[in-house]
DNA sequence: ACAACTGTACCGTCCAGACGGTATACTTAA
DNA sequence: TTAAGTATACCGTCTGGACGGTACAGTTGT
């Protein structure tokens, strides 16, 4: 530790400021010099952590998945029943919880998208395994896909923007998803 | 009519480029420079048409609405039963149709994330009208909502390349969602 | 006469990335 | 133990190129 920050926390902190340019602006305002304002750090020292801007968009995408990974297990772990669909259910809850990481997807996947599409593979790869892991989850496959697909839809014109859902929709919507899970007849 | 095309042809050549230039790189590569190149027009034919790149984005969103309702009409037309969930169905078998022209809308929509999000709320204002069209469609509101939901999951994570689906997986999930809005039950 | 362009030249701004420098901590070795 | 060397973690400036937009004079079909 050279001086008072570790250097993984200006790394995360590097990371949340250019989540929150792109919230607070747009994908083309994800330039090195705002990053570096936003998180406090020089050009330079964002440099020295991501050689590229690539890296960094790279960051940020390896970032969010593996903090939605860590919420997926601890949903997990904290529904009480280990029956079938139990990673349905952490999903669906998931994908309806407010988004506790500072850094989110949907940034994230927008700088790809916005600027080197390429790196979407990763994206690609990570839906890919939950897609896999929702079809062996001892459901129907129809039921599996039906409940993966809405809450996708629902996440996706949520963080676009396209919808405002209030609290007790959002509620009520959950509740239908886990109980299509539960019955499980499709 | 100067040459052989008209004018309409024209503007809608350039929208058309500007779709295939984010298809094919990025929302970064629409360029005015490189719209025009690939329209085979010349930048000054570019400006004469949109004066500046939010008033092409916005042509892109406006024309992109616009066709899709038109194919809404038609399916519509076409549905021989006029029984509830009509509109429904036409809106699933719409974003379920050759993804080819989805892609022009998502381009537009990406363009507006990307450089221009208050263009957004030309977006927000037809998916509101959308939603609006499935919870009067005479079905129940859960039924409705699971179906747009699931559908948009579809389309979204289609036009995303999250994921690529077989000619029989989409027609299965087309027909189960069809088959949910009939049974109405939720 | 006019609409619908073409083509070129240009301006101001923005920005990615390179680069050289600095400060601090850790290691070595005499 | 202390001087020298090395690695880490940054700072701040500079540059070359791209990009949005302007201006304007010319061209072509109707």
């Amino acid at each position: 530790m050279p001086t008072t920050k570790s250097a993984t926390d200006t790394r995360r902190g590097i990371l949340h400021a250019a989540s929150q340019v792109i919230k607070e602006h747009s994908t083309s305002a994800l330039t090195l010099e705002a990053v570096s304002r936003t998180a406090g750090v020089s050009k330079g020292g964002l440099l020295y952590h991501f050689p590229n801007k690539e890296a960094l968009i790279e960051g940020m995408l390896r970032q969010y998945f593996s903090d939605f990974a860590a919420q997926l297990a601890q949903l997990i772990e904290e529904d009480p029943e280990d029956t079938p669909g139990r990673w349905l259910r952490a999903y669906v809850k998931a994908c309806f919880s407010e988004p506790q990481s500072n850094v989110s997807l949907i940034t994230a996947g927008l700088a790809a998208v916005a600027s080197t599409p390429q790196l979407l593979h990763i994206a690609r790869e990570e839906y890919a395994i939950w897609q896999q892991r929702a079809v062996e989850d001892g459901i129907t496959l129809r039921t599996a896909m039906l409940v993966m697909q809405a809450t996708d839809g629902v996440w996706f014109s949520e963080t676009f923007g396209l919808q405002i859902y209030d609290a007790a929709w959002r509620l009520e919507m959950m509740k239908m998803l886990l109980q299509i899970i539960k019955e499980n007849r499709l």
